[in-house]
DNA sequence: ATGGTTTGATTCATATATGAGTCGAAAAGT
DNA sequence: ACTTTTCGACTCATATATGAATCAAACCAT
């Protein structure tokens, strides 16, 4: 990365990370397994999963993801069949919008 | 880094990356707001917007977050009121479970 | 109580994700 | 049709996230 990067993130995303940092804790911990264990089977490393458990927004959405999913923490609240078909429908939304965004000429047209 | 990282996802984890990416810019083009605008709001480049549009796994967990955030999309389909209660409901129950997990000693103790 | 286990907190070297920049193409609005 | 803007796909240099290793402390089960 070329130069410093100083984040900074809305108490939305904070809580959001650390939503589902706790969630993963708590189903990890109800489950029995052991960090050591969860890591090995998402292909991390230990001290990765310390990093997810602590909400540290850096780390690769993918193997957040991935973790969640070993310690079965449904994301968005959706089961595997539900998010195929949200994914369906997404896709269709998609293919039906304007591919680039224009810049709203006034505000937003709300001179009525 | 050390070592290289082949990782692989899960079919799930990968369905998850591609439905946040797609609601994403579905609503950054229905809000007619350009990747530069959303960029700089989030505080990253156009190219990473661009990778995050595309589902890259290796994304800032806290990057997909926030430019969710900046667009519209709900994270767990939860306004920010119900994400709070979430939060302290999932902290609740962590104080309340063990620190540590033990493995099984036995499969599961299923040996009736 | 005790012993084996899990975890948290470090440090360090390095593979790599990221920001900046450029280019051509294609879309959107007039 | 013409013009302007947005976007996708590159490349490149570098800041940094990650995996490995270690240690002590705290936990859990017996």
């Amino acid at each position: 990365m070329p130069k410093s990067v100083p984040r900074s993130y809305s108490q939305y995303t904070q809580e959001a990370l650390t939503l589902l940092a706790g969630l993963i804790r708590a189903e990890r911990i109800e489950r029995h397994m052991t960090a050591q264990e969860v890591a090995e089977r998402a292909g991390i490393s230990r001290s990765m999963l310390q990093r997810i458990e602590k909400a540290d927004a850096k780390c690769e959405i993918g193997a957040v993801f991935e973790v969640a999913t070993i310690v079965g923490v449904k994301l968005f609240n959706l089961d595997s069949a539900a998010l195929s078909r949200e994914l369906k429908h997404v896709e269709m939304k998609l293919s039906l919008l304007p591919q680039k965004a224009r810049k709203a000429t006034t505000v937003v047209d709300d001179n009525f």
